[in-house]
DNA sequence: TCGCAGCCGTGACATCTGTCACGCCTGGTC
DNA sequence: GACCAGGCGTGACAGATGTCACGGCTGCGA
């Protein structure tokens, strides 16, 4: 509905063209080819592919095809890795609905387009200090199973889920394990 | 911006007119009798009041004033919420755009919309089952504060919370205070 | 009046969590 | 070759959490 609504606010910009939709992230690249898409607009949360995936298999596969990606939640790290999977302008959907149409004009002529205050946050919070393992084993503890569950399905002993665990506490800054998940997410670590 | 999308989507319509819009809870009734609003939309998750309190408010205050509740999570104890407030249709976002236009046209006859699997899913969960105490618990519980701060939060002593956190475990049928944040999430009992 | 549900508390107990110290192994990099 | 970060494990310990069995209080409906 989300989609199709953003279709037809785009639709009634005289010089923009909604060429195709698609409800998966893994149907992205097929469609862009399909139909010689200019700009791609993509949403973070999409079954199938993440919509930051999707932007890394769209530029690979089509190096021109403009890619703006928007999402629910302006998470520093959804922004860092949006970039880094080429991006050219990253938006959040609180925003008032003229920037979308601004964007997509903008990045066909070249420009990059970012909210400063997330790319001041991005920038302020450093990279992601959680290794590999520490934010696997964060993430399976995110539903709330306990250590031995975690173990089971990780394959690892019990006391080294409690030693990641014990680590990606720390360097969250948090004071449990659901702290530690929360504040992960929010920044976009996981 | 889905708001603003939204109403592009409706203005479509020839036969609706989108005479207002708001973007928080505690904005809802003001607007609705500026305007004489025949048809009001509500999102749940929005700033100041949620969908499901500003419907209650709104139908007190103007009763003919017809309610469509959208929401981005279908859980069913968010549909029994915004019937009991006086919801006259309950949408979720994922549904196709077209059940948009169609739900304002169809209570403004008179009738009610609600999607039928949501509706059997509310009937199969039976009432919340948690009591109001443990459902403050639980809520100060889920950003992952230990018993001791709850207890200075809520004004009781840790062993009380203990004990209403238990309950409201046993409750949900979860193993954890987390898995029981999460159920209780899921079934829309917070 | 009685019974009952809900609210609030205590105490005791077993288990789970979080921390720390320590070990081993691997694949880099200097 | 030496060093180091990261992966994986163990053992020990304190503290947090979850459960149970009690108690007292209030308000409500039978």
């Amino acid at each position: 509905m989300v989609r199709e609504a953003l279709a037809a606010l785009l639709g009634l910009e005289g010089d923009i063209d909604v060429v195709a939709q698609v409800a998966r992230g893994d149907e992205v690249v097929a469609a862009a080819q399909a139909h010689e898409v200019e700009v791609a607009l993509l949403d973070i949360e999409m079954p199938g592919l993440t919509g930051i995936e999707a932007a890394g298999l769209l530029r690979k596969a089509r190096p021109g095809t403009k890619i703006v990606v928007l999402t629910t939640f302006g998470r520093p790290g959804y922004l860092r890795r949006a970039m880094e999977s080429g991006a050219d302008a990253f938006l959040v959907k609180d925003a008032p609905a003229s920037q979308l149409a601004e964007a997509v004009r903008r990045v066909l002529r070249g420009e990059r387009v970012i909210d400063p205050t997330l790319a001041a946050a991005a920038l302020a919070e450093g990279a992601n200090p959680l290794t590999s393992r520490e934010r696997d084993v964060l993430a399976a503890a995110a539903d709330g199973s306990a250590n031995t569950d975690i173990g089971k399905r990780l394959h690892l002993s019990e006391g080294t889920v409690r030693n990641y665990l014990s680590a990606a506490i720390q360097k969250t800054g948090a004071r449990n394990r659901t702290e530690a998940v929360r504040i992960a997410m929010e920044k976009g670590w996981l």
